[in-house]
DNA sequence: CTGGTGACCATTA
DNA sequence: TTAATGGCCACCA
C-alpha cells in the first residue's frame, strides 16, 4: 500500500538520483528541491531507509559544510573513496562544495 | 501523549 | 575551528 509518506520518500529519493557523476548535493538543498524546504532530516531519514537494492548514488550527498555526515565507520571511508573515485577533490576531510556543488 | 534520537541546518559564542 | 542551541519532523519505546 501507498502512503502520503512514501510518496514524500519517494520525491526525496527521486531528486538524490538525479546528481550526476562527479557532482554532490547537500542535505538541505535535496530537501528544498523536493519542495520539502527545512526538512533536512528527512532527507538522511529517507536514504537511511533505502536498501542497497534502490542503487541510488547516496554517496554524493553531504552535509551543508561540505563533510560526510557519518561519524568514524565504514560508510564514511566508503562514502569517500566513491567520490574520490568519480573525480571530486576534497580539501581535508571537506569537498569543494563551490566547485561540485551540483542544482537541478 | 511524552521523551529521546537522528546520514540536518543556521546562528551564535 | 569546534560546541552549544533551537528549529525541523518521522519514528520508536
Amino acid at each position: 500500500m501507498v502512503s502520503d509518506k512514501d510518496t514524500v520518500y519517494g520525491i526525496i529519493r527521486e531528486t538524490i538520483r538525479q546528481i550526476p557523476r562527479g557532482k554532490v548535493s547537500t542535505y538541505g538543498e535535496i530537501a528544498k528541491f523536493s519542495g520539502f524546504i527545512g526538512r533536512a532530516r528527512m532527507v538522511g531519514y529517507a536514504l537511511r531507509n533505502s536498501p542497497t537494492g534502490m542503487k541510488l548514488p547516496w554517496h554524493r550527498v553531504v552535509n551543508s559544510q561540505g563533510k560526510i555526515s557519518f561519524r568514524r565507520s565504514r560508510h564514511h571511508a566508503m562514502q569517500k573513496t566513491l567520490l574520490v573515485k568519480e573525480g571530486v577533490t576534497f580539501k581535508g576531510e571537506k569537498i569543494n562544495l563551490a566547485k561540485h556543488r551540483w542544482r537541478p
